[in-house]
DNA sequence: AAGAAAAGCTAAAAAACATTAGCTTTATTA
DNA sequence: TAATAAAGCTAATGTTTTTTAGCTTTTCTT
């Protein structure tokens, strides 16, 4: 990994748990093994690591959620459900890369429009869209009653979107809140799936 | 209005927009019409007007949603329901106050322990806490079906506090977010309202 | 291997803020 | 109304952090 990469990570690192405002250019340089100035060697200034990173962090986020394998094969049991979505979840909490462009996006949305922009498509756009597919999915083979795809997935991701964040905020309560979240979603298959 | 209100006033509007990070102390002193110096008459230093901030806006928002009375007589009707529903939430949305402290809360709950756990309990526990209440009351007049209020309350509440944050970074798309907003209070009812 | 380019370092400058000192004006109150 | 306290101002200081200058070492290229 060359020293302009490791910039970025190490960047993405500090700014998810400190903030922007809460990192110093030092910092960044400390972790990578390298003297303040160098970083200058490789970018303008700090803005412009955050830019780059910015552009970094929203190519592995579409990666990670924005494709179409992602969705993966339509499950063919409430069972399978439960599990895949779970599954999905707990790598989303979990996964350090995730976490932190989560955690960074969540500090930093206000920033700047493009930053809210991003926040938006992904928080909520990319993950809707993605279980809007799935429930489409499941619907055609009769496993969902008939409804509005959309509407559904909404009710089911949100809560998990909130819950999230604040296990980010909160890690001590990990654990309480991914009850939470398979209580809920077996609630919703209750609610919408054929008997 | 005191000077030492007024600061605090002055403070939320712009930490609220930039942050805490993002506002100078001689900012604040320009808004409220006195040089900088002469905050310190009044506080000890710019963290000191933060905590007196947040201990006024902790206060300001119980106020607003924590006590007995904003829960209002319950609803009598599918109508009636939606009308009070989405008129609590246009008052969210647009009251400046309110608005002010959300996007405050928003931005700055890393900071602290004490502000991760006010928003925690206020954007999350708080406004469910009240819904749960609410359709607690339409089940026992049989104008709700029998289900837990509590996982009902989190399928109306939290799609909606994703939303009104997302109105707060792209204000652009306001109107559309309500629409959106109350198609979803509607199919809620129509999912979970007795015929 | 020589020369050039890239990447690093130390030391210093510059910038951006918060804060203090010391004095003046305004408001209170006895 | 005189004394005192509160609130304000200008000028300066302190601090923290980003950025530049100038030099050295390493790495790549021919």
């Amino acid at each position: 990994m060359s020293t302009k990469d490791r910039i970025l990570d190490e960047a993405l690192t500090l700014f998810a748990e400190n903030g922007y405002d809460g990192t110093g250019v030092e910092q960044i340089a400390e972790k990578v093994g390298i003297k303040a100035p160098s970083l200058y060697k490789h970018y303008k200034g700090k803005e412009d690591i955050l830019n780059a990173l910015i552009d970094n962090a929203e190519a592995r986020y579409e990666e990670s959620f924005g494709s179409e394998q992602h969705i993966g094969k339509i499950p063919e049991s409430r069972e399978d459900f439960v599990r895949v979505t779970m599954e999905r979840i707990l790598f989303t909490m979990r996964d350090p890369m995730i976490r932190k462009i989560r955690k960074f996006l969540v500090q930093e949305q206000f920033r700047s429009d493009r930053l809210a922009a991003i926040t938006t498509r992904h928080q909520l756009e990319g993950v809707q869209k993605m279980y809007t597919r799935i429930i489409e999915g499941m619907m055609e083979k009769g496993l969902f009653v008939k409804d509005d795809p959309a509407l559904l997935a909404t009710e089911l991701v949100s809560p998990v979107v909130l819950w999230i964040s604040q296990a980010d905020r909160q890690p001590q309560f990990e654990q309480e809140i991914i009850d939470r979240i398979e209580r809920h979603i077996r609630h919703f298959c209750d609610v919408y799936m054929s008997a």
